[in-house]
DNA sequence: AATCTTAATTAGAATAATTCAAAAATCACC
DNA sequence: GGTGATTTTTGAATTATTCTAATTAAGATT
């Protein structure tokens, strides 16, 4: 953990928007005015790698970075542009909704939805 | 629809493979080989605006397309690289899994699932 | 058939997210 | 404090995709 990285995973740990890496190098700036955007993409591998973040990509916009490591899914709201975290109700699995095959080891799954969300008003 | 849209219409519908705008544009070229790719990336784009064709994109990987138009998810094999489609179980509905919001509206979900296949020896 | 109209194709340049390479800085340890 | 390993920095390279402008093709109209 470098000082570079501790402050990319701190604006995750509190920021639960899914920012990209343009993003976090914007905002981790303020505090560190010299890091380098090459850097943020450095320590977001990291953080990836040792599995403290997810990355998450919607269609071919840029990747989007996640702190929240509870098993959940992405809820792309057209509305306000937004992501939110949903999760499983318990005791779902997915292998019971999908016609797989005998055998078949699922190491990763990922799933993201678009819609609209009811407005907050 | 014309001739450049239908080939590659055509290829996508015997072509289950799954490939990327270069596969097609490669595949294509042997029937015409005046084609573009920038035709390829046009006529592509044009069959799922329209809806006959599905584009699918595996986190960061180029885009690839599918013209099955059954609802189904995207298994990548991790052992063969190659991409499977899925269908869910009769009746299966994803938002009896999910704790969504009350009132929120899915227009369009994506399931992939990276794991692997028992081999068929 | 010749002309007009419109949309599609082509070739090549531009874009943008991400990665890479090399040099400088930092760190861990003796 | 020196030494080697790791990380950061800067700037250039990569690459899938999109854009632009010119040309071609396809239909419709005379
Ligand atoms: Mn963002
Ligand atoms: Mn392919
Ligand atoms: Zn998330
Ligand atoms: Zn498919």
């Amino acid at each position: 953990m470098t000082k570079q990285r501790r402050e990319v995973y701190g604006l995750l740990l509190e920021d639960a928007s899914h920012p990209t890496a343009n993003d976090v190098f914007r905002k981790v700036q303020d505090r560190m005015p010299q890091i380098s955007l090459a850097t943020v993409y450095n320590c977001l591998e990291a953080l990836v790698t040792h599995g403290l973040v997810n990355q998450v990509n919607f269609d071919r916009e840029p990747s989007r970075y996640c702190a929240n490591l509870q098993e959940h899914v992405h809820f792309h709201d057209e509305a306000s542009g937004r992501i939110h975290d949903i999760e499983f109700k318990d005791g779902a699995d997915i292998m019971d909704f999908l016609n797989l095959p005998e055998g078949a080891e699922i190491t990763e799954m990922e799933l993201t939805i678009r819609g609209k969300l009811p407005s907050r008003d």
